[in-house]
Formats: structure tokens, sequence, C-alpha cells
RNA sequence: GGGAGUAUAGCUCAGCUGGUUCAGAGCGCCUGCCUUACAAGCAGGAGGUCACUGGUUCGAUCCCUGUUACUCCCACCA
């Protein structure tokens, strides 16, 4: 069989896909296994794929892959989300490109637009994902925004309103001038912005006196009510009871006295704007203060802005800055850096506003939800989230779920006149509204259905159960089945927006958590430390990298470096590593299916190779068992990756290597497709694609080769059968996927023990080479002064005389002549030497040690010595330092012995 | 302003809550090798007061006090 020295991907991964893809591989139907269900966090349908998204996908895919192989009926539901505001953006920008603006638009010919937007652009991401070899059903692929979920979202508005949970409120709410619609808490970030302080005067009504208002917002003055200052701030109580004009404005306010005001601030006095500040809104609230909104929707002054009507915020700032300086009002300007809102989705700077807006109550849905992960019925890897989680639903306020946007799940409430009154009606449709209105009030005259949609996150809340119709047929077998979900994979910047709501729907609408498991990962950066965004232009192209190191190479080197939780450092260079170990991984089957099988019964050697190597697998899959259980995946992946490179590769391989043009007996031959076919099981998850070939490969060198002859020992359980053709076996629906996963069993610690000595006189005798400048080839004997029990090499005499190119290695009384000497443990080991050694040299060496071993021994007496110590430590600990000892002891001896017999 | 987390080799991280997994891994680096599976490789090697400071203890990378540095989250200080 010809294979090439390299391995190539992509026409691999290409191949591999579609055949997943034509035997519905990841397809899952309810049946009587144990579900493993896993939704996609979903992705906006206009996205691309970022490195975040691979980082995401990859852990979900090793997840699923392996429930899948340990006969689990492992279901990853794919889908989209509509995401309402930066889908909205993109429309309107796309439309402003063809001179259409969206205000000359009706609803339904700006969805129409929509609509053909999201077909057109729409799931270009999961198609990036099947590159990536994401096993999700695609079968199963759905939007937030498709019939079923639109409906769903709808009812449990519905269902929500009529349990008292939604109201409608006038509120002061997060204003986005750019998107012109209202956000949630949660979408506003934070930014330090470097501004100025503006120290203004307010003349006393009539008088000639001033009191200075410091104030970051000076246009907002037009919308001042009062003036606010302490009520026990002595700088400020001749002013009680007195009235000040509002610089340029000409307004006259009251003084108001309020607890609120910090004294230390500024100059201790705060202008009120109660239609442009929270706080200033709850003080007009307080003191029944007049709120004057001076701005539009899009951020430009409206008519009370007087002279400045129709300006930006930003501009009229400038102007009315200047202009008051001009007046004399200004008594100084400071620089300042403080916070300012800006919108997630715009990043334009977020205007306070006062408007209509509907609210879902939160405080008896978060109780609920703290509940179950304070108990652990879901848990938080890693655990730290918990605090974060904690902290915010501790104080959580209502969430405001409606946005004035077109795009999202319009919301079923329709106002009615009735006696002049406008009554609400909310209702699954309007002929649902309509038989309500009758029933109500006897009346049913124009309904007018409510402008605004749904907030994105309130059908992303929903997602775990919408999904498998739970909402609608909440009875349904798909449901039943696959609610709760297993794990969900999710980057933390979304515990709040996503997770915690997630979990109170589940309660609310399943009386049951979404999923047992979240596991946050970290944030992908560039070198710098830089979060990679598109903005900044810092991260490669994904779609790119798979082409260049393979998707195996990337999944890998993503994986490597990505413990959960922590933010990955991403340098392309680690998907190198990767691509290296996929080759490395070929080029191990190219050795072997080269191998030709010969007639000669099992050597020694090779029955210990075989034994040694089943015990190694056995005790790493024990610890990559664990790693799984405690999501450990880097961990899991480094100790698999060990294994076949180290383990299996270096060692193993090389033990039992035939001379070239030598054959390899069949147990021997047989033993090693079984080993290697297990590697690739417990690789499978993490590179699926190189995994599917090499296993491929492995079952047709069963087939060829073992079945050529006559029967060998039969093939274990993990294996396919090999008493089929290649061509049959091909034909038929096997694959990698759907075998079953080792897992560990007992295995004989003493052996791979013996075989760490072993090892390291093999080391001992390559180091001796290396630092005598002798060639791997020149044959060498090793001897052993015998006496230390834990000095057991024997079973692996024969492999050492192999790795070693060593004639042999035997024991011996005392250290012969003109030999070099390495200590393994207490025991002396010797390589005589046919030309003279380096006598200085080696007594140089050999002082340096026994330095080190004189000091250690000191430590050990010195702790023995120690009253306290003998008294107070536990038995079996004073016992290994005994051990110590007598063990550095012995070697001292060793030591000074040698030198002695050198000088 | 409040809260959380991190600090271990040049880089990225392990170290299961005090004693033979105790100073580790991968990558990188250095030396020697094209040994017919692989130079995307093989063999060997060097690198660390476990951030700093006190304390608890017979014993501290691990527990406690403080300090410093960085990171993240939350919050309406104009």
């Amino acid at each position: 069989m010809e294979i090439a020295s390299k391995y190539d991907p992509r026409a691999i991964e290409e191949k591999w896909y579609q055949f997943w893809l034509e035997k519905k591989l990841f397809h899952s139907e309810p049946d009587n296994r144990v579900p493993y269900t896993v939704v996609i966090p979903p992705p906006n349908v206009t996205g691309v794929l970022h490195m975040g998204h691979m980082l995401n996908n990859t852990i979900q895919d090793v997840l699923v892959r392996r429930a899948r192989m340990q006969g689990k009926n492992a279901c990853w539901v794919p889908g989209t989300d509509h995401a309402s505001i930066s889908t909205e953006a993109k429309v309107v920008k796309m439309l402003a490109e063809r001179g259409i603006n969206k205000r000359d638009l009706t609803r339904d010919e700006y969805l129409k637009y929509a609509w053909e937007w999201k077909e057109k652009y729409g799931g270009i991401i999961l198609k990036q994902l099947r590159k990536l070899g994401a096993s999700c059903d695609w079968d199963r692929t759905s939007f937030t925004m498709d019939d079923i979920r639109y409906e769903s979202v709808i009812r449990v508005f519905v269902d929500l309103y009529n349990k008292g949970l939604i109201y409608r409120g006038v509120r002061m709410v997060n204003w986005d001038p750019q998107a012109l619609t209202a956000v949630s808490d949660e979408e506003v970030i934070y930014k330090e912005s470097h501004g100025k302080l503006f120290y203004l005067r307010y003349y006393v009504e009539g008088e000639d006196r001033y009191i200075v208002v410091a104030t970051t917002r000076p246009e907002t003055i037009m919308g001042d009510t009062a003036v606010c200052v302490h009520p026990e701030d002595e700088r400020y109580s001749w002013l009680k009871g007195k009235r000040v004009v509002v610089p340029g404005v000409g307004r006259v306010v009251p003084i108001i006295m309020d607890e609120y005001v910090d004294r230390e601030f500024g100059t201790g006095a705060l202008k009120i704007t109660p239609a442009h500040d929270i706080n200033d809104y709850n003080l007009g609230m307080k003191y029944n203060l007049e709120s004057i909104d001076i701005f539009n929707d899009n951020g430009t002054l409206n008519e009370h802005g007087g002279k400045y009507a129709g300006m930006d915020r930003f501009a009229c700032r400038k102007q009315i800055v200047k202009d008051l300086e001009e007046a004399g009002l200004i008594e100084k300007i400071e620089d300042y850096t403080n916070k300012v809102g800006h919108s997630e989705r715009t990043d334009a700077v977020i205007e306070p506003k006062l408007s209509a807006q509907w609210f879902l109550k939160m405080e008896g849905l978060a109780k609920k939800a703290l509940e179950v992960v304070e108990d652990d019925t879901i848990r938080f890897h890693p655990a730290k989230f918990k605090n974060t989680y904690r902290h915010w639903l501790e104080n959580i306020k209502d969430w405001c779920i409606s946005r004035q946007l077109w795009w999202g799940h319009r919301i079923p409430a329709w106002y009615l006149e009735v006696n002049g009154r406008v009554e609400t009606i909310v209702a699954l449709d309007e002929e649902a509204a309509k038989k309500i209105a009758m029933e109500k009030y006897n009346y049913c005259g124009t309904l007018r259905q409510d402008e605004d949609v749904l907030d994105t996150w309130f059908s992303s809340w929903l997602w775990p159960i919408s999904l498998f119709d739970g909402i609608r047929n909440p009875d349904n077998d798909e449901i039943k089945y696959y609610y709760p979900t297993a794990d969900l994979i999710t980057a933390p910047d979304i515990i709040f927006f996503w997770v915690a709501r997630m979990i109170m729907a589940g309660e609310e609408y399943r009386h049951d958590v979404p999923f047992h498991n979240v596991y946050f990962t970290g944030i992908v950066r560039d070198k710098l430390g830089r979060k990679m965004s598109k903005s900044l232009g810092n991260s490669p192209d994904p779609i790119e990298l798979i082409e260049k190191y393979g998707a195996d190479g990337v999944r890998m080197g993503m994986l490597l470096t990505a413990p959960a939780g922590n933010d990955l450092p991403f340098d392309e260079s680690i998907c190198e590593q990767g691509r290296n170990f996929s080759n490395k991984l070929w080029n191990a089957l190219r050795l072997v299916s080269g191998w030709q099988i010969g007639d000669e019964q099992q050597s020694q050697e090779n029955a210990v190779a075989v034994q040694w190597m089943e015990q190694r697998m056995a005790q790493v899959l024990e610890d990559v068992e664990r790693d799984f259980d405690q999501y450990r995946l880097s961990e899991a992946l480094m100790t698999t990756y060990k294994l076949a490179w180290d383990d299996f590769c270096s060692w193993y391989l090389e033990m039992v290597k035939p001379a070239h043009g030598t054959p390899i007996d069949r147990e021997t031959y047989e033993a090693t497709l079984s080993i290697f076919t297990r590697l690739m099981l417990m690789l499978h998850p993490f590179m699926p694609f190189v995994t599917e070939e090499i296993w491929h490969t492995l079952q047709s060198l069963k087939v060829e080769k073992l079945n050529a002859g006559q029967s060998a020992k039969s093939s274990d359980k993990t294996d396919s059968p090999s008493s089929i053709s290649v061509t049959d076996f091909l034909a038929q629906n096997y694959s990698i996927m759907n075998q079953h996963m080792p897992t560990s069993v007992f295995y004989d610690q003493r052996m791979l023990d013996e075989f760490d000595t072993a090892r390291e006189v093999i080391a001992g005798v390559r180091n001796l080479r290396n630092s005598r400048g002798l060639s791997p080839k020149e044959v060498l004997e090793v001897s052993y002064i015998a006496g230390d029990r834990r000095f057991s090499i024997d079973r692996f005499a024969g492999i050492i005389r192999k790795l070693g190119n060593v004639s042999e290695i035997h024991a011996v009384a005392e250290k012969p002549s003109n030999a070099i000497s390495f200590m393994i443990g207490t025991t002396e080991c010797f390589v005589p030497m046919s030309q003279n050694v380096n006598r200085e040299a080696e007594l140089e060496k050999l002082q340096a040690d026994l330095k080190y071993a004189e000091g250690f021994l000191q430590s050990v007496l010195k702790k023995l010595s120690n009253e306290k110590f003998v008294n107070g430590a536990p038995a079996a600990v004073i016992e290994k330092e005994r051990n110590k000892q007598r063990d550095a002891e012995t070697k001292i001896a060793a030591l000074k012995a040698q030198i002695e017999a050198l000088q």
C-alpha cells in the first residue's frame, strides 16, 4: 500500500464529512439509549465564523463525539439567532446602499427585505462549522424566528402576561439613539471616557449671588427643573426656599434639598434633569418636578432645545459651552474621566430616556434560578462563575423586553379604544384578541397592534425547550426524551443574557433545569492580550487556518491551550503542533502498514512490549476518564497526545519494529493494529478526520494482512469484524464514529514501574553516548551491581538491548575496570569502554554527584534528628525519611568507592 | 466604590486543598543526528528563592495576614 509521507488533510476531511452526512451519522431520534443533548449557542444568523465560535464549537463537538462513542444517543442541535438589533442594523445599511430609507418603507415591505437578506446570507456560519467537523444533527437546524420558535415565544409572552409577570410601563430606559430602540441594562457597556467637568453658574432669582453646579452634560440644562443640595450642607443653607435661574435658558427652578447629593463631589450642588438621568428622574418623582424631554429619538435636540433645536447632542454641547462662556456663566472647566454607557450593538452613547416599555418581573424567576445553581443541580465549570451569577441574581431588576424594531417577534398586544380609554389586550393573535375584546368589553372596534418587537434574548432563553417544541407541545416525545440537556458550552460574557435566563425559563416551563453542566470557555485573545474582534482586525480567518493546518490541527491547537474559564492567548503557531501530530499519526500508520507478517513465534521481547503498552493504555484511559469527569479537556488531550506520541510511537513501535527487511510475527502485528485502533478511538473526539481515515486503513490492514494467512486470534471487541472484504466494509455504515470508546481496566502498576526503570537505563546509555560522542551504532555492554529490589529489569532486558543498542546487560559483583558509570536510583550501572576513559572528567562528574547526595543526606538527617518531627509526624512519613536516608547513604558509599577506584 | 480571580521554567499552563507524583508538562531553547515511518522527525540536555512580606506548623508552592502587579464582573456619583 502506497501512502504519502506527508499527511494532507484537505481531501480527507472533505471526504469523511460527506460520508458522515450521507450515512446520517449525526442524526438522532429518541430511542432506548441514554440521551446526551447539547444545544448550540445560536450564532447570529448573519454572522461569520470567528475564533470564539471555533473554540466553543470544538469543545461541543469533542463532548458530543465522546458521548456518542460511549453509547449514548448524542444529539447536538444547531441553529441561528435572529439577533434583532445587529441584523436590523445590517439590513438598514444594505437598504441605504441601495438608496432606500427604512422610514420610507412599511413594516411589511421592510420585513420582506429583511427575510430576503436572511435567506441570502443567513446560515453561512453553519456551513463553516461543517469544515470544522462539527457533528451537529443538521436535520434539526432551527432559527429563533422559524414558525415553531416564533409561536413558542408568543405563547410564552401571553402566558407570562396572564400570570401577571409582564407589564407595560413608562420608565427610564437605556435608549440607543442610533438603533432607535430601548436596550436592556445588560446591553449597555460602560467605557471609560475622557471628558470635561463644567462648572456652571446658577444665579439666584433676583439676586447677584449664584451657586456653582458641576456637570458633564451641559447640553441638558434645557431640561433642568431644579438644583439639589444636601440638607446638612452649611455652605448652601442660605439657599433654602430660594429659586435659581438656569444659565442661558432663563428658566427659574427651585432649590431642593436631598440627602442623595454627595457633598464631596464637584461643588456639592447637583442640577436635576428628570427626563435624562435615572437619579434625577427618581428625585423628580420624589419632589414632583416637571420633566422636560429635550431630545428627539435620534439624539438631536427637540423644540425644547430652543435655539439649539435640531442640533446633535454632542454638537450642542460644544456650542452651549461656547455660548455660556461668552455670557460669563462658566466658572471653570476641568478634565474629567468617567464611565459612559455605550450600546453593545451599535456602540452609540446611550441616552437615558423616559418611554413606555414592556417589562418582565424578575424576582420570582431569579429566586428559583439561583437555587438550582447554589445546590449544584447545575454545575458551573469553573465553579468561580457561581459568584458572578449569584451577585447578579441577588441584585436583579426587571427586564426590559421591548425593542423599537421591526425585525423580531412582534409583541402580541393590541390596543382598543373603549369609551375614550385605551385598553390593552394580550392574545396569541388578532382573532383571539377580538374574542377577548368582545368578552370583556362587549365591543370591538379597530385593534391596533403594538409596534414593538421583543428582545432577542426573549427568544433565546427558550432555546433548549423550543428546539424540541416543548412550549407548544409540552408532552411530546422529543422534549420528554432530550430535555434536560446535558452540557451547555458558552462564553462567560453571556452568563446573564442567556445562561441565567434559560435557567429561569426551564424552571418556569419544564419545572426542571435546562442543562446539568455549564462549561464556560475563555475569551480568545491575540498575542498582545487583546480580545479578538473584527474591528481590531486581529482575528485570523478560521477557514484559512483550517485550510492551512487542517481542521484536526486547528482543533487540537485550540484545545491544548484552553482550560475551562481561562482566556486563550491564540497564536497561529499552536495549530502547527496539531498539524504535526496528525502527521505523526499518519506516519505511524505508514510504518505499520509496511510490515510483512512472518511465520515465526512471538518473541519474549514483543510479548512484553505488547503487555506493557496495554498496561500503559489502561492507565492513561483512567486518567482521561477522570479529566473528562472534571471537564479538563486540555489535560485529557495532552495525556492522550503523550500516550500516542511518546508511549506508542517513540517506545512501543520502536520496541516491536522489525529489522529492515524482516517480517513481524502475526501475534504482535495483530496486537499492534488493535492498540493503534483503540488509540484512534481515544483521539477521535479531538481529531475526527485523521482518526477516521487511519481507522479505516487499519481495518483494511486487518482484512488484507491478517486474513491473508490462516486464522489468527480473534480480534478484540472494539474492532469491526475482519471477515469481510474492504469494499464490503466501506460500503457498510462503518465509521469510527459509532465504535465504542475503550474504557479503563485494571492494570499492573508494578510492570509500569519496572519499565520506567528500564527506560532510565536506556536513557542512561543514550546520554552516555551523547556526552562521550559515541555513535548510536556502536554496540555497548551494560552491567550493574545488583542489590536494590526496586531495580528489577529482567523482563525488559531484551528491550534494553534493542533500544539501547546494547549487546548484553547483566549483574556483576564489582565495578569492571575502565568503565563509565551512571546511577539509577541506588543502583550503579557500568558501561565498559574499549579505549581509556577520561579520568578527570569522570572524577569531576562523580564528585558533583557526591556533593549533591551528601547535601541531600544532611537535610534528611536534620529532619530526623528533630525530636518534634519524629514525635509529630505520622509513622509513614518518618519511615519514608528513613528510606531516603538509607538510599542516600548507599549512594554516597557507591560514589565514594567509584571515586577511590579512579584515583 | 463594591466583589471575584490570578501570580510556578523564555511562553502557555498542571500541581487533586500542608510530607516520594514536589518542584512538573507541552511548546520554545541548546547539543548531536537526514538511524529507509515521520526534519511537520530522532536522541540527549539546560532552565524555576513556586510574586513579595510576616505568621500558623515538626514541616508551606499548598493554610492564614498584609504588600505589589495584572485580569474580570458589578455599580446612577453628577
